[in-house]
DNA sequence: CCTAGCACTCGACAGAGGCGAGTGCTAAAA
DNA sequence: TTTTAGCACTCGCCTCTGTCGAGTGCTAGG
């Protein structure tokens, strides 16, 4: 990448329009540059240089007699070769701790604090994606009689979340009876990642014994019901929606609508954040690098978090292509490693 | 009410311009009406009797030489006195019970989905409320030891919803002590509501034998903690809010951050539904009757639903105060009787 | 290689004018 | 007394026009 850009000068001319651009939103043009940033040349040349620069494809201008903007091509190389990013000052981790403040008592309700505080933060929309119940490990599972032919199940896993699914049986079980299932299973399911619990069971429930023992193939019969149900899909919080309205360049109501209905969908924000858990630290998408099409001008900030070894889900910011990267990256990576040390200490 | 409009005429004219307003969204002017409601009277007439039904309070000209508008009392009076409203049709039935199709398994999701339906069904947004806790019945409570000095309280009700706590205890306990607990608490507090279960801890706490009964008292101290949480909040699912970014009357922005801020925030939303809980029926609040100041222009249509004879919480759907009542209450109503009755025969 | 100067482009904004929907009022008809 | 026709008037909306200014590209000279 870094040769894209060859000469100091035109580093920092491209850096300076991306700054004052995500500064101020509109097309910035060679006078306004050469006064702040302190290049001593006169504009001409940063004109001269500007050419060059959307020669690359790095700067665009939206018409002719209108200042530059940067490409999407131009953020990354930005973001890539420029861009130096800083720590978070511990003022801001401070307070970023701090606002975590009201202890919370489930794993759920600490990821929807999670995308409050990120998007607080950003001043954008902040969002977690919640573990898959299959990437997670067996705790516990339980069978209550809600009436008549009626069970719940309730299934908890090692990282304190909880899963329940009610369905109809044939025939009645008695809650005493559940209970025992319940004995015999958690003893054996101990320990077990949940996507492996699936296989266990089948594997169990060939097993001589169990085809002659009437109670334990019921009890796998059940828990094989339970687990069928939705332990591949994952939750996604949304944090400060309303955050990107204040942004000027969604006043345009077409592209706010396109992104809250990919909000109300969830599922294409889902599968992108799905993709970059596997990947290490942060993760930026911007525009339309994320493929979800009719997205540009749109990018995303993610980083995945964990609990102990174990990668849980990923969390992140959404919002224009113009935000301010330099203050957002690094409180998206503090933000992955804090949740992740709170779900390791607490869970 | 009904007297606030005297002649035939002018309920007429009164429901010709509110039909009209909520069709087209402009003012509706006295030769449209003329027109297209068989008044076989002049536009001249139409004009008096509206410049009547102006002094009293029920339209408005946004300007001079501008159509009318419904006032809120206007919307007001055309609902309680002049529309009638009508059964929803057979076909409509059968479709919304047919959107449920996906057999729901849990009463998370069919809440959830329930706030889809009303969205899809009324092209505007689409609530539900979830029960408070305390307001259904203890079905049966589990401890979980996470990890040392970490345990899980599980609350089931008996309408099948689950609510669990987190929380970090001086001393370990280990598992087979938990269960001890709980099985000792399920004994005690079946079919107890759920707020008098509090009440019954406490009586339990106070009596001598369990003063002295170290196990017993750490169970009641235990279920305390969890109970001392969010018992008594209830969540909000809202559905379709983008289909609210269709309507005309929202594309000022101003409006739309205020409504996306509600929904944000939910507190507000959450506490007129609660209101509306207690009362039978629909209920329907026009404008700045919600009084949710800073909300005029927005109406809610809601009724609570139930299970068995016990309310549980309250759906709903919001949209510009110019939406077409007489197609959403009767779905309002619909849905809400088929969440009762959903809510009865599954859980 | 840089800079000063200059002509040119184009969006933003403001004002003028015409159009049309809709009104209120008055006087005549029913 | 009620309804209607006619008419003058109001006012928002749209279009057209001209001006302004920011910003550019190009050229010639330092």
């Amino acid at each position: 990448m870094k040769e894209l850009v060859r000469g100091e000068r035109s580093r920092r001319v491209l850096e300076a329009v991306i700054l004052e651009y995500i500064k101020g939103g509109v097309p910035v043009g060679s006078r306004a540059i050469a006064k702040k940033y302190g290049l001593s040349v006169s504009p001409a040349t940063i004109r001269n240089v500007m050419a060059d620069l959307e020669e690359l494809g790095l700067l665009y201008q939206p018409h002719t007699s209108a200042g530059r903007v940067p490409t999407e091509l131009g953020l990354r190389v930005y973001i890539d070769a420029i861009l130096k990013i800083q720590q978070l000052s511990i003022a801001d981790r401070e307070q970023i701790r701090r606002s975590y403040r009201g202890g919370v008592s489930r794993v759920e309700g600490l990821l929807q604090e999670t995308s409050k505080v990120l998007s607080s933060f950003s001043k954008q929309a902040g969002v977690v994606l919640t573990p898959r119940l299959s990437h997670t490990v067996f705790k516990r599972i339980e069978f209550v009689r809600l009436r008549t032919s009626v069970v719940m199940t309730i299934l908890v896993s090692q990282a304190g979340i909880v899963h329940n699914t009610v369905f109809e049986i044939k025939e009645d079980i008695s809650q005493e009876e559940l209970d025992k299932y319940g004995r015999y299973l958690n003893e054996m399911l101990q320990d077990l990642a949940l996507h492996q619990v699936k296989a266990r069971l089948l594997e169990e429930m060939k097993k001589e014994k169990v085809l002659f023992d009437r109670l334990l193939s019921k009890a796998l019969e059940l828990s094989q019901k339970a687990l069928q149900e939705d332990i591949e899909n994952s939750e996604l919080y949304i944090g400060g929606r309303t955050n990107l309205l204040d942004n000027p360049e969604f006043a345009d109501v077409e592209q706010m609508r396109r992104i809250f209905n990919a909000f109300e969908e969830k599922s294409k924000i889902i599968d992108l954040l799905d993709k970059s858990m596997s990947a290490e630290g942060v993760n930026i998408f911007i525009g339309s690098e994320s493929e979800l099409l009719d997205m540009e001008s749109v990018s995303f900030i993610t980083s995945p978090y964990a609990s102990g070894d174990e990668v849980l889900g990923t969390l992140g910011v959404i919002g224009p292509t113009r935000m301010d990267y330099s203050r957002i990256i690094p409180l998206v990576d503090y933000t992955a490693k804090l949740l992740s040390k709170m779900l390791e200490d607490t869970f």
